[in-house]
DNA sequence: ATAAACTATGAAGTGAACTCTAGGGCAAGC
DNA sequence: GCTTGCCCTAGAGTTCACTTCATAGTTTAT
């Protein structure tokens, strides 16, 4: 496959794809070189691209996964790291999924004072007093 | 309250907080200037700046939430706009948890092949190709 | 054989959200 | 009255994740 069909397979530039393999997020098992200096991909390289993807979407930056994204190539000692990170990042999806739900709380009472403030401005002010009262984060 | 105070209460950095005010998510409302030029803030920037770290966690740009930030100054055009946007949000906040949810398994499969890495390499190889077997995103 | 459409490189540019620096003004303690 | 530690502004610098540019080699279609 070449890039710009990967390119099109994925959703992403070849400027995209060029750029994370030059981050290190792809290695000889996704990219590799024809005579005439092209380069060719793998199915493996769209599966990495797809699991790139995936983790960005959470938050996470391209040094981290350049570090966490290393299957066959790694060693003992970074096992455990991984491992560590793996149950860091399970952690931190918990608790985002908690603040998450706080926000749909917020965006619930912005939504009842923005509804109320379109008839009944009045009644929409003391709405906005009574949080203001209230002194949760 | 000066700056430096409201920096240390909201764990931001004073240059943080000017930056803030210069991209116009705080106003009269929340900060005024002494006779020697110095700002002082209310009560309300502090509620204001926990607004905006609230909204930031969960991926609003700053340029987003000074559209929507706006409580007593906005007219009855915008209102509706910002009704929509708040509906708007809550989808994707909802499409978050469960995207979150499909990461929570892949950090699950994620893990029990690092911690079968450890001590059974081969074992865990089975495991990595079953998983290629699959074509899930 | 020549143009169009692909590929390559290295380097510069972009936008978001800070972060820091330079150069200066005020304020409180010794 | 001098040092220390806040405060001010304007503007430059940083990081991340691209994106664009300039230039050039390769392949394909007519």
């Amino acid at each position: 496959m070449k890039i710009q069909e990967l390119a099109d397979k994925m959703g992403l530039t070849i400027h995209t794809i060029r750029f994370y393999e030059k981050e290190g997020l792809l290695d000889e098992r996704h990219v590799r070189r024809e005579s005439n200096n092209y380069r060719t991909y793998s199915e493996e390289a769209v599966a990495r691209l797809k699991l790139v993807k995936k983790f960005q979407s959470i938050g996470c930056s391209l040094a981290e996964l350049k570090e966490v994204l290393q299957d066959h190539d790694s060693n003992a000692q970074t096992n455990q790291q991984i491992i560590d990170w793996i149950r860091g990042k399970q952690e931190e999806i918990e608790s985002k999924k908690k603040e998450y739900d706080r926000m749909l709380d917020t965006l619930d009472k912005m939504l009842s004072y923005r509804i109320l403030l379109a008839d009944d401005p009045q009644k929409a002010e003391e709405l906005l007093k009574s949080w203001h009262a209230d002194t949760s984060d």
